[in-house]
DNA sequence: TCGATCTGAAAATTGCACTTGCCGGTTTCG
DNA sequence: CGAAACCGGCAAGTGCAATTTTCAGATCGA
């Protein structure tokens, strides 16, 4: 990236009014649209790079120019996935700063959730198509897992220190958390009588409190 | 199979000291044993047909008189798993009936839990390669997680009915504690530094308590 | 306008695993 | 003992998706 930073003189020249960079980062969108579409509802197995090189309308020439593998474009996707839900935690915790946990957690938990409630297809993407895709995926989860329980811990410890809460083993609190939500989100999406998203919202809040401060 | 359910003059005849049947039984063993291994450390998508057969002395031809697809084979290897856990939680269940719940939900939870955490390539198939591998195997993974919600709403509502505990949302409360187990015992058992067994025994029959009771 | 560059579509190639069929050797049983 | 049934191993043949290459047309820039 770096050798390409300052793009001045760059290789290519422009075309359809754009330059040969913004060519790519519209290709990169549409795949990556694509892909949230077809490994959302398909799921990964089913997806073929034809198929979401049809959808992008992308030639596979150039998607083998800027992805190698499908692994490669699932990963990008999956960075792009967590990362919302990543975001949106960390920005609440920063607005809520200073309050007491039992008002920081509730509302940290929703902002977690919130993407993958609006979009099944988000659900489906980093609840289960992630799981035992291929041990480069699989690690990649566990990474942003393990940030997500230093997450937890850094504010639990910190809410502890406070007096707040009585301290506890935060690793076993975080994955019971998470671990939790996966299965009642996703079990959720699939239901077709299910519970307004208030109703889930709620219960999932009031089982973060449980499992993290009680 | 109505067909052939007598077996007496069935087309083969015996071969080292085996009818036909029995013959077929050792195959069959023997691939599941194979599968088990192979997936339970490779994972499914890395688990060839060629491979398992090779692991478990079957020829190919044999293997797909048996099975018609690998599919099928792990059909059969996820029954054969979660039979296990279900069996054992039954059993748990028989034994301590006419106890308070507070007792036998810890014992029920230890007996769930305990063929995942005799062995890691049980955990890895029962909790990571189940998912996503498609969509008749996902349909089979709900299908079985539903038998487990019937089986502790069931006993809690009968607990509650005999006012030992007070009434919830038991599909919601069956999931938190599913999805948090498996999240746990897979992360133990990817660990390294981990725990004794007892601890994460204690710390598992604890949050089903608080899951279930409290 | 003209040659160079870039485009998406589609054909051609490659690679991998499934699936089938054959083979030399073993066991059965008349 | 010898023909027949059966065995596991192995060598094609097949099918599908990944990947590479080709190509005719569109766009750019001098």
């Amino acid at each position: 990236m770096s050798t390409m930073s300052t793009g001045a003189e760059a290789t290519g020249r422009s075309y359809a009014g754009r330059s040969p960079d913004e060519r790519d980062a519209q290709r990169r969108a549409r795949l990556l649209a694509a892909a949230r579409e077809i490994i959302g509802t398909q799921g990964y197995a089913a997806t073929t790079i034809p198929g979401v090189c049809a959808a992008a309308k992308v030639s596979t020439r150039h998607f083998y120019r800027l992805y190698g593998t499908k692994e490669d474009l699932f990963v990008d996707l999956y960075d792009q996935v967590t990362a919302e839900s990543y975001t949106r935690v960390t920005a609440s915790l920063t607005e809520t700063t200073g309050r007491h946990i039992r008002e920081r957690i509730p509302a940290a938990m929703l902002a977690y959730l919130k993407p993958m409630v609006e979009d099944a297809r988000v659900a489906r993407i980093a609840f289960v198509e992630i799981m035992g895709a291929s041990p480069r995926i699989e690690q990649l989860r566990l990474d942003y897992r393990e940030t997500l329980i230093g997450l937890v811990r850094h504010e639990g410890q910190e809410a502890v220190a406070r007096g707040e809460i009585a301290d506890r083993d935060w690793r076993f609190a975080s994955l019971a958390l998470v671990g939790a939500a996966t299965a009642i989100v996703y079990d959720w999406m699939l239901r077709t009588e299910r519970p307004e998203v208030d109703e889930l919202e709620a219960a999932m809040a009031e089982l973060a409190l449980t499992l993290l401060t009680r």
